[in-house]
DNA sequence: TGCTAACTAGACTGGACAGTCCAGTTTGAT
DNA sequence: ATCAAACTGGACTGTCCAGTCTAGTTAGCA
C-alpha cells in the first residue's frame, strides 16, 4: 500500500490526540503544556509539532473531535422511530437516553472547558451548542409533531414545546454538573427520577386532557 | 479620625478590585496579568501586592465580592411577601425579576469563568451554586408552601416543585448564554415570553384543576 | 535489503509574567 | 508644619513554556 507511512503517522496522531484530550481537559488551554502532552503521548515534542502546527491547532482539533464524537454517539443511542408507542414512553426513553449519554465526566468537562474558553474561542461554544442542544431539540420537535398528528398531544408550537422539554430535562443536571464538578453529576437513579418528573409535568401541559382521570 | 490611612487604602483597594474584575473577567485567571491589573487600576504593582498577597488571593477576593454582591442584589429585587396575590402573578413576577438580575453580561461572564476554573478552584463553583440557584430555590419553595396552604396549588413536594420551576425558568437562557456568549443572552422581551410560558406549564402541572376551563 | 519518511532526545531561543526590591515621593491626620 | 504610612516607578530575578533546531535512529514498504 502507498500509505505505509500513514500507518505510523496515524498511530502517532491518535496517541497525541488522546494525550492532548487528557491534558487539555485537566488543565484548560492556557494551563496545558505541550511538553506534558508529548510525554503523555509517549512521543517526542517534535512529532507533536509535525502533526499539528501549534498548540491552538491541536486544541481546536481535540475539541472538534470530541464534539463530533459526542454528537454521533447521541444520534446512535436515541431512536428516531416513533411507531405507535405512547408519548409518555417515548419521551421518557428519550430523556433518559439523552441524560445518560451527556452526563458523563468527560463530556461535562468538555463543556466546562468550552465555556471557560468562550472568550478566547467563541466558535467552539457555538459549535457545541449546535451539535448538542440544537440537534436534540430538532429531534424532539419532530417527535412532537408526530405525536400531535397522532392525536396524542395537543396541537402546539412543537419547536417551542421541544425547547421546553429539552431544558426541563437537561437544565438542572447540566447546571449542577457545571458548577459542582463531577460530584454534581446525578446518579443514574436520580437521573431517571428526574426524567420521569419532567415528562409528567410536560404532559400535564401538552398532553390531552384525559377523559377519565384515575 | 484614626483611619486617615484607611481612606487612601480603601480608595486603592477599590480601584484594584474594579480593575481586577475587569481583567479577570476578560481573560480568565491564567490569562490575566498583574501588570495589566495595576495599570488598569492606575496604581503601582507594589500597591497591588501590598493589598493582596498574590494573584490567587486577589482572584478569590474578586469572585467572592461579585458572588456576594449578586446574591444581595437578587435578595433585594425579589419580594418575599406573598400577601394574597394569585400564584400565577407572583411566579411570573419572580421569574422575570430573577431573569433580569441574573442574565447580565457581567454575571454570565462570572459564571463562565467560575465554570472554566472549576478544576483549579472547586470551591468557587460550590459557592456560586449555593449563593445562586440554591437561594432561589429555597425562596421559591417557601412561596409554594404558602400557596399550597392558601389552596392555590396542589399539595406537593414543594422543594422538588421549586427546583423544577427554577430550572424551567433559568435553564434555557443560562445555557444559551454560557455557550453562545453575550449574544446568547435573550432580550428583555424574549425573557418575558419565556417566563410566561414557564409559569403556564408549571401551573398546568401544579395548579388546581380549574372547575370551568375556557 | 535498502531507502526514505517518520521519529527521538534534548539543547536552545525568546518572550511572558509572578513576585521582589529599593530609593524616592505623596498624602492625610494631628 | 510634621511625620509615618501609603504609594510610585521601574529595574530585577527566576521560572515557565511555545516553538525551533540538529544530529542521529527506527520502521515500514518495495
Amino acid at each position: 500500500m502507498a500509505n505505509g507511512a500513514t500507518t505510523r503517522m496515524r498511530r502517532s496522531r491518535e496517541k497525541i490526540l488522546a494525550a492532548a484530550e487528557e491534558v487539555f481537559l485537566g488543565n484548560g488551554f492556557l494551563g496545558a503544556n505541550m511538553d506534558a502532552i508529548a510525554e503523555t503521548a509517549g512521543v517526542s515534542k517534535q512529532t507533536v509539532y509535525s502533526h499539528f502546527d501549534s498548540k491552538e491547532a491541536l486544541f481546536l482539533e481535540v475539541i472538534a473531535t470530541m464534539t463530533g464524537g459526542a454528537a454521533e454517539e447521541i444520534g446512535e443511542t436515541v431512536e428516531e422511530v416513533f411507531d405507535d408507542r405512547a408519548v409518555g414512553d417515548y419521551l421518557l426513553n428519550l430523556a433518559i437516553d439523552q441524560l445518560e449519554v451527556v452526563m458523563t465526566p468527560r463530556l461535562m468537562q468538555l463543556r466546562r472547558m468550552v465555556i471557560g474558553e468562550a472568550g478566547r474561542f467563541p466558535d467552539l461554544g457555538r459549535s457545541l451548542y449546535e451539535n448538542g442542544p440544537m440537534v436534540s431539540i430538532r429531534r424532539i420537535s419532530r417527535a412532537l409533531a408526530h405525536f400531535v398528528s397522532q392525536g396524542q398531544i395537543r396541537p402546539c408550537d412543537t419547536e417551542r414545546a421541544a425547547r421546553q422539554f429539552n431544558w426541563m430535562v437537561m437544565g438542572e443536571p447540566t447546571n449542577a454538573a457545571m458548577l459542582l464538578g463531577d460530584e454534581g453529576i446525578p446518579s443514574r437513579r436520580e437521573l431517571q427520577a428526574h426524567a420521569t418528573e419532567a415528562v409528567r409535568v410536560f404532559l400535564c401541559a401538552y398532553g390531552l386532557p384525559p377523559a377519565s382521570e384515575g
